[in-house]
DNA sequence: GCGCTTTCCTAAAATTCTTAGGCAACCTCC
DNA sequence: GGAGGTTGCCTAAGAATTTTAGGAAAGCGC
């Protein structure tokens, strides 16, 4: 009898590839059927390692949310003040741009919990650690934590969905300006 | 024979209960067989309104995005400056958390041609028409409705995902804190 | 080699989307 | 008021996805 192989599939497989799919063909269209063809295995095999469909999706969310959160610390290493603020910015829209599938994902609503384990938290914690350099009394620091993180998601989103395409001044222009506005909002001293 | 009642369908009525049913159970619940179900009706009968499943999104996101203008040109007349950008601010926000299922409606990628036929349009041209009350060069000005865009779209996205909730200090005093500085980023001078 | 666990399978039911074609209700026009 | 055409909703049917249940075989430890 012909030996049939094992596909070695692994959760950590099925994520990973999930994820590649929801960059290639979105993150809506991320089904349990499509990874089953990638892995060229029968669609009932996953069910081994994944709970349904929905675990399929929050597994993928909770790798972007990793990365992202690695990525975010990576740059923010012996930065501060306006420099940490643009890197950390940057990293978001990089990777949005690069993986748009996981940035989607990303934006999944979590339940309560499982929001609280993710690295979700990783990244609110940078964030405050960047406005330290600030020097924000609270509760303006809780405010900027959440502006910061509204500009980000809302500017990196729109961009996204195309909002800016096309039209001038050149998004990256936006960005910068956005950028320096908000380090100088930050600082409580007037825009050049 | 007992008289068969029409249900009385048409495409107008089937997009507002498809918006109502997003609102109720989300938007990525909507579906054609839960919009026939909420009829009484077979699935098949939908399909001589609606083109097909996502039809009926598009036409749900075109449904939020003329609700979202017209309460936003109703909440603009007669103000100026900042009175108007709170206005348009708070529409938003408002609208959002009084019907979740049509705000993500909103959100949904359209393609060129129906973005450009959309409602979106009239959403801008608000926006550009409250930025001249602070009088800024272009490209200033451009800059400042993709600014304002990201935190309006940004912090009710976020706010929306439960990102802010059961935590201090209030949503509300953020939402205003963010107000009095964006106006005053605006104004180029700084804040109090 | 012998069992045990893991991995992947077949089978089947439920739900959704979509098209094709039919009958009956309603409107128009004579 | 009936004839004929149009519209509205139907039945029927196929394809895809999700999910569960149970089976066979591969690979592990002893």
């Amino acid at each position: 009898m012909a030996a049939v192989p094992r596909a070695g599939l692994t959760t950590e497989r099925l994520v990973r590839a999930g994820a590649d799919l929801a960059d290639e063909v979105g993150f809506d269209q991320v089904t349990v059927s499509a990874l089953a063809r990638r892995f060229d295995v029968k669609v009932a095999s996953l069910y081994s390692h994944l709970k349904n469909s929905q675990d399929l999706r929050t597994r993928i969310a909770l790798l972007a949310l990793e990365e992202l959160a690695d990525r975010a610390a990576d740059a923010l290493a012996g930065r501060a003040g306006r420099d940490a603020l643009a890197a950390f910015a940057d990293v978001y829209r990089d990777y949005a741009r690069a993986h748009p599938g996981r940035y989607a994902a990303a934006r999944l609503r979590l339940d309560p919990e499982t929001a609280a384990a993710s690295a979700g938290v990783r990244q609110a914690q940078m964030m405050r650690a960047i406005l330290r350099g600030y020097d924000l009394p609270e509760p303006d620091q809780t405010h900027a934590v959440r502006l910061l993180g509204s500009v980000f998601h809302g500017y990196v989103s729109l961009e996204l969905a195309g909002g800016f395409s096309h039209s001038s001044p050149d998004p990256q222009d936006t960005w910068a300006w956005i950028l320096d506005h908000l380090d100088t909002l930050l600082r409580g001293r007037p825009a050049s």
